[in-house]
DNA sequence: GTCTATATTATGATAGAC
DNA sequence: GTCTATCATAATATAGAC
């Protein structure tokens, strides 16, 4: 494995990050997609141009490269989000939350593999889901509640569950994370940045009437 | 294939009726957790307590079996959301609206599989997709955007495009098609039908604000 | 680090006995 | 109508050459 290294030349080194970026790339897409089971390792190694055995040796098992790409995926949205979090300290409440609501929508829209590879993985209970869950989306579900919390005590959100609120969010990324089926429909891509901008608008006046 | 069939003994048109039945139930159990190509067939038989082999003869593929799973899901949802309508008949645009989106909801918190499944589908495009399309939820898609156009001219929704509306109807099922995911985060069961009351109100208190 | 070759198991599907 | 036996293919994973 390569993390075990400690010098290795620095072509080497150049080419395995390379090739472990690219399988990730397509492992992310793929995964997404169909989720774990339907996606085998030889269609991520074709995608990502190489032999499907270079995954073992680079991850080990599928399952691994699986977790791999899950941490990319949510630490490159929790990094997002925590970013324009700290870029807010100091603003209100309502503002701050307004924004991170609005930093959310639009990471989906760019990225709706996250909201499809929890999909796949959230209608039933397993090993997955729960790792997932611990080391991943609970802290982002807490911190979003309480968020909801905060606006619902100003009067900004309406009385309710804020764990309804939670989902009704997470919920609203399914126009991304079912592009194709809203193209079929539409004839139209919902992410197009136009389109997300209404969008996002509409989300934001409907949860957050008070504004 | 049975539907060649003209005259069978009452016996054996019983019992093949019970496996065809028990052999759906299972499939759509199946296909709405894992997705079409994440379920095997071994699986459906196993959990409907026959052999692999009797879903090619009753069936003829994996794939028909798919697509009788989703007509029996889908119709179901089609005469639910048609028989309510049809003891509304008289009453005004806004009540109407108003009760079958409820009815909507109130099948999906019940039947969750039919948002799986969609869910499963609608993430890429497909064959699956296509079919599912002009079978099934072209016809669905145009009903409730009118209806929400019906409403937004009344002011009873807010400005905006009515997809979007639609959208976020059916982003609203991911509470319970998401249970698993739900009952971690929360310890409890988004399903229970308090809470689903309590939610199903909620959601029309944000879509359609002005009742 | 990447390749070829291969072991092992699981898949969808077919043939034929009863 | 349901069973047993089986085929062809594809899956994950391992071994060893370069």
């Amino acid at each position: 494995m390569v993390g075990e290294k400690k010098r290795v030349p620095a072509e080497a080194q150049t080419r395995s990050q390379k090739t472990r970026r690219e399988i990730e790339a397509a492992a992310l897409q793929a995964f997404s997609e169909a989720g774990y089971d339907a996606t085998g390792t030889r269609l991520i190694a074709d995608r990502a141009g190489v032999k499907q055995q270079l995954i073992h040796y680079h991850y080990g098992s599928k399952l691994k490269l699986w977790k791999a790409v899950a941490d990319g995926l949510f630490d490159a949205c929790r990094e997002r989000i925590t970013r324009r979090s700290e870029g807010l300290k100091g603003v209100d409440d309502t503002t701050r939350i307004q924004l991170l609501v609005r930093e959310f929508l639009l990471f989906s829209a760019e990225r709706p593999e996250l909201g499809r590879f929890m999909m796949h993985e959230g209608g039933c209970p397993g090993p997955r889901l729960t790792w997932l869950h611990e080391r991943h989306t609970r802290d982002f579900f807490e911190m979003t509640r309480e968020g909801f919390e905060a606006v619902q005590a100003k009067g900004i959100a309406p009385e309710g569950d804020p764990v309804h609120f939670v989902y009704l969010l997470l919920g609203a990324t399914s126009m991304f994370s079912q592009a194709a089926e809203v193209s079929l429909r539409t004839g139209q891509d919902p992410r197009d940045p136009e389109a997300v901008q209404r969008y996002v608008d509409l989300v934001v006046r409907l949860l957050l009437p008070g504004i």
